[in-house]
DNA sequence: CGAATATTTGAGGCCTATCAAAGTGAGTGG
DNA sequence: CCACTCACTTTGATAGGCCTCAAATATTCG
C-alpha cells in the first residue's frame, strides 16, 4: 500500500486507497496486467454517491459513460406501454450496469438505483481507447458481456418456466453467489431492496412476492434479521430454485479455478 | 466475383461462391476489412447440413467450435429438473449459436436444430487467434454479444410482463426484422418451426400458443400460407407486441445507418 | 410524532396450464 | 393411388397459480 506511483492524481479523483475498482470483477479478472489496472484506474471518474430510486440513465436516454457499481444495488429496467416494469438485470457491486454503451449510443433500457449506490463512471471514448490498446481489458469486457448473457438466459428460464417459489429461490441463490465475491459468505448477505423491486425482477406482483417470501420462511429456507437475509440451508434452497452456479463462471470466490478455458 | 485470390482452397471447404458467411451478420458488419473477411472465410470449417431436432451441443456438453447458422433455425435450450424446456434464444441464419464458447469451455445450455439447418463451424482456438490479430473481428464479435444481450433483455421483458398474445406478437415482429436481412420483406417469411417450439420460446404451452395464434388470425394480424407467415398489418402487430426494433441495432436492412455509434 | 413508504392479509377473478381426445396433414410402403 | 402411421394442430372441459383490488398493519424517516 505504499505510494509507489504517483497516487496524488488518483487521490484527487477520490480513489484514495488502491482504487475503487478493486472491488470490481473487471479488476479481479486474471486477464488484467498491472499496467492495465493502472490505465483503468486512471480513466475512471470520481466516485459518486447516488440516493435510492434515482435514474442513472433514463429509459432510452443517450449515455456516454459506463457505470461501475461500487456499493449498493441498481437495476436495468424496461417499461411496457401499460406501465409494467421489468428488471432484466440487477447491477450489484462489481457490475457494469450498461456495458452496451461501449458500442451503442442509445440503450433500450433505463438504469436506476434501488438502494443508495456509489458508482464510478468510465467515459466511453476513453474506454474504447483502452480496449484498442490493452488486449487484457478487451478480453475482460468481453467476458463480462458473456457472463451477462448467461445470466440473462437463466433469468429467461426462470421467468418462462419456473413458479414464483422457484424463481425467488433461484434469484436469491444467484445473488448469494454473485455477492459472495465481496461478502465472503454465501448463506447470508445484506438485502437492501423492497419486495416490489424483487417483483420487478421476477415478473411477479409485490403482493405475490410477499406471499412467496412467507412461504420460503415457513419452509425454513430463508430468514430475515435487520435487512440481512439468511439461508439456513443453502443446499435445499438451491434445489428448490434449480440453481446451478456454473453459469456465473466464477463470479464468486467459490469456484476460483473454473473461470476460464 | 472473379476468382482474384486463390479460391480453390475455399472451394475445397465447400465455400464455392463468395463464402457461406456472406449471409452472416458478422460478415455484413461494417467493421470487417477485406483481409479480415478472407481470414474468417479461411478459418471456417466445411458447411454441414443437419436434420431437424438434432443436438448440435447437448446440454452442458463441452464444445470447441462456434456454430454459424447459414440456413434453417436452431435454438439454445435449457431444461429444468421437471423437464420443462425454454429457449432463451433462437438462432436464425446469420447468428452464432454459442458465442460464449469463445471464453467458456462449458456452456449452461444445449443447442438444437429446430428445422433442417446448414451450419458452419469456427474452431474456438482459431477464432481466438483471429480476435487477437484482427481488431475488426474482435469488435464484430463483441457487437454480436451485445446485441444478443439486448435481445435477451427483451425476451425477459416479454416473459415477465407480457400476455401470451403480446409475447407472440413481439416474437413474430422480432423475427421479421432479424430475418429481413435476408428475406428483404418484413411482412412475410418462412416459418419452419412447430407451435410447441414457439411455446418453448415464449414460456407457454403448445395448446395455448395454438389458441393465441388463432386469436391473432381472427384479428387479421397474421395469416399462414404453406409454411410462410404473413403480416397484413405490421404496424398494428408491432403495437400489440410493444415492439420497438431499435434494440436489434440494425440487424436488418431496414435501419442501415443507426447500427453503431 | 406524523407522513410516507413498505409489508401483510383477504376475497374474488382471470389467464394460462393440464388433461384428454379428435382432427389434419405429410410421408411411407404396398 | 391407397392405407397407414406419426407428428402436429385443434378443440373442449376443468383446475390452479398468480393477479387485482382493497384495506389494515408495520416500518422508515424527517
Amino acid at each position: 500500500m505504499h505510494a509507489q506511483h504517483q497516487e496524488s492524481s488518483l487521490a484527487d479523483r477520490g480513489l484514495r486507497r488502491a482504487s475503487p475498482l478493486a472491488a470490481t470483477r473487471l479488476w479481479d479478472s486474471r486477464f488484467l496486467s498491472h499496467g492495465e489496472r493502472d490505465a483503468l484506474a486512471e480513466a475512471v471518474s470520481p466516485a459518486k454517491s447516488v440516493p435510492a430510486n434515482t435514474d442513472l440513465i433514463r429509459e432510452g436516454e443517450r449515455s456516454d459513460t459506463l457505470f461501475f457499481v461500487l456499493e449498493g444495488w441498481a437495476a436495468r429496467y424496461t417499461t411496457t406501454r401499460d406501465g409494467a416494469r421489468l428488471f432484466p438485470a440487477l447491477s450489484i457491486p462489481g457490475d457494469i450496469a450498461n456495458l452496451d454503451a461501449l458500442m451503442f449510443d442509445l440503450p433500450d433500457y433505463g438504469v436506476r438505483s434501488l438502494s443508495q449506490v456509489t458508482i464510478v463512471g468510465l467515459p466511453v471514448d476513453r474506454t474504447r481507447a483502452l480496449v484498442a490498446r490493452y488486449t487484457g481489458i478487451a478480453q475482460a469486457l468481453f467476458r463480462l458481456a458473456l457472463v451477462e448473457n448467461a445470466t440473462l438466459g437463466k433469468w429467461a428460464q426462470s421467468l418462462g418456466r419456473r413458479s414464483a417459489r422457484e424463481r425467488l429461490a433461484h434469484l436469491l441463490c444467484e445473488l448469494s453467489v454473485r455477492l459472495q465475491a465481496e461478502e465472503g459468505n454465501e448463506s447470508s448477505f445484506q438485502f437492501p431492496i423492497t419486495q416490489e423491486q424483487v417483483a420487478d425482477a421476477l415478473g411477479l406482483t409485490a403482493v405475490h412476492v410477499n406471499r412467496t417470501f412467507h412461504q420460503l420462511k415457513d419452509e425454513g429456507l430463508v430468514q430475515f434479521a435487520n435487512r440481512t437475509i439468511i439461508f439456513p440451508d443453502v443446499a435445499r434452497l438451491r434445489k428448490v430454485g434449480g440453481f446451478e452456479p456454473s453459469y456465473l463462471h466464477g463470479q464468486s470466490a467459490q469456484t476460483p479455478g473454473r473461470t476460464c478455458d
